[in-house]
DNA sequence: TCCAGTTGGCTAACGTTGTTAGCTAAAGCT
DNA sequence: AGCTTTAGCTAACAACGTTAGCCAACTGGA
């Protein structure tokens, strides 16, 4: 009966660990127990349920990788900027694949919810990177939704193992990067 | 005791069908047993387990998406051609979430895989989207895993919820094809 | 130091879901 | 008509998420 010393934030970041490891859709509250040490029931001192606990790693990964991707920001502007938001996108999913997972279903949430906040403080780096190319600012909203839509999309396909193994995947994700990279360029107020 | 002549392309046509009206996650075998008018044991008799079920929607789903996009794409080229495979797949995203979903997680399978054999059908569809800007035949590779992954990144973000209200989902979509076919008339093997 | 209150862990138990085993009767074939 | 096949059934089990209720370990103040 000695106790084991969890708190809601442990629970937590090690659910994350196993997503990763086992994948998010084989992380039951059995297995994240026995990892822990302690009993699947006791789990709920610590989180209300499942989709509690998916809700939190979720909030834990935004904030990671906005984290990561502030700091690749930094200094950067135009296309060094963008070449690195998409590598920081990108090497994250390939080493958190379990955390992102809980990212891409998520039902909204109040505006003080931290999946909200964390997911806002991500967008705003993104946002950065758009704001280094001259861009209509009535065109960064579409430009930064087609950028999430780039990184998101070409991550998830990666991660599902949805491209054929013919061609270099890491070659076609450096021609994303230019063509993207080209096409803000060009997308300047006067080239309309 | 009568019998309720089900068959393998019923179960997973009604499964498919239930899936877009309450969502993949709450598709369960006894729920789709009694939309069938069965007990939920019955349908083993038709479909080898859930996950086999899941594939097998899957199958429709790319298969349908394939012929909507064939069918789209017929005279059509270039700036046109792009256009409206954008649209087929996004409508076909909205209007089908839960057979959608079934495709975003697939563990691969065999090249005899029904799966495979309609994904790649589609592949070929969107090629030929590619086909009809001047491309560089190295890069036509990596121009379609753009175009996928454009593509599935806006739907996946759009269903899940990911865009803010504020502005114009409609309008930033078309600024998205504009951008891309901008980006593909630029690419031609002299602009290099 | 002791005591009271709080709380983190436990066991037991329940509901849901996916799945298997084994039976029966309907459908099809000769 | 009879034989084989098979679609559907009931019963049952295992895994999982979750709740209820108990008890021992920590905490803070007298």
């Amino acid at each position: 009966m000695p106790r084991a010393g969890l708190d809601p934030a442990v629970v937590v970041s090690a659910a994350a660990t196993l997503a990763d490891e086992v994948g998010l859709a084989n992380v039951t509250m059995g297995l994240l127990a026995e990892r822990l040490g302690v009993r699947a029931p006791s789990l709920y001192k610590h989180v209300a349920s499942q989709a509690d606990l998916n809700r939190r790693i979720a909030a834990l990964a935004l904030t990671e990788l906005g984290d990561q991707m502030r700091d690749a920001l930094a200094g950067r502007a135009g296309r060094d900027a963008l070449a690195a938001a998409a590598h920081t996108m990108r090497s994250y999913v390939i080493e958190h694949p379990g955390r992102y997972a809980t990212t891409v279903r998520l039902d909204a949430g109040g505006p003080d919810d931290p999946v909200a906040q964390a997911g806002a403080r991500l967008l705003e780096s993104l946002a950065t990177v758009v704001a280094g190319y001259e861009i209509d600012p009535a065109d960064t909203v579409h430009a930064l939704r087609m950028l999430r839509s780039q990184f998101h999309g070409f991550a998830t396909l990666e991660a599902a193992g949805g491209f054929q193994m013919e061609t270099d995947v890491d070659k076609s994700f450096e021609w994303l990067i230019d063509f993207v990279d080209r096409g803000l360029s060009a997308s300047t107020p006067p080239g309309r």
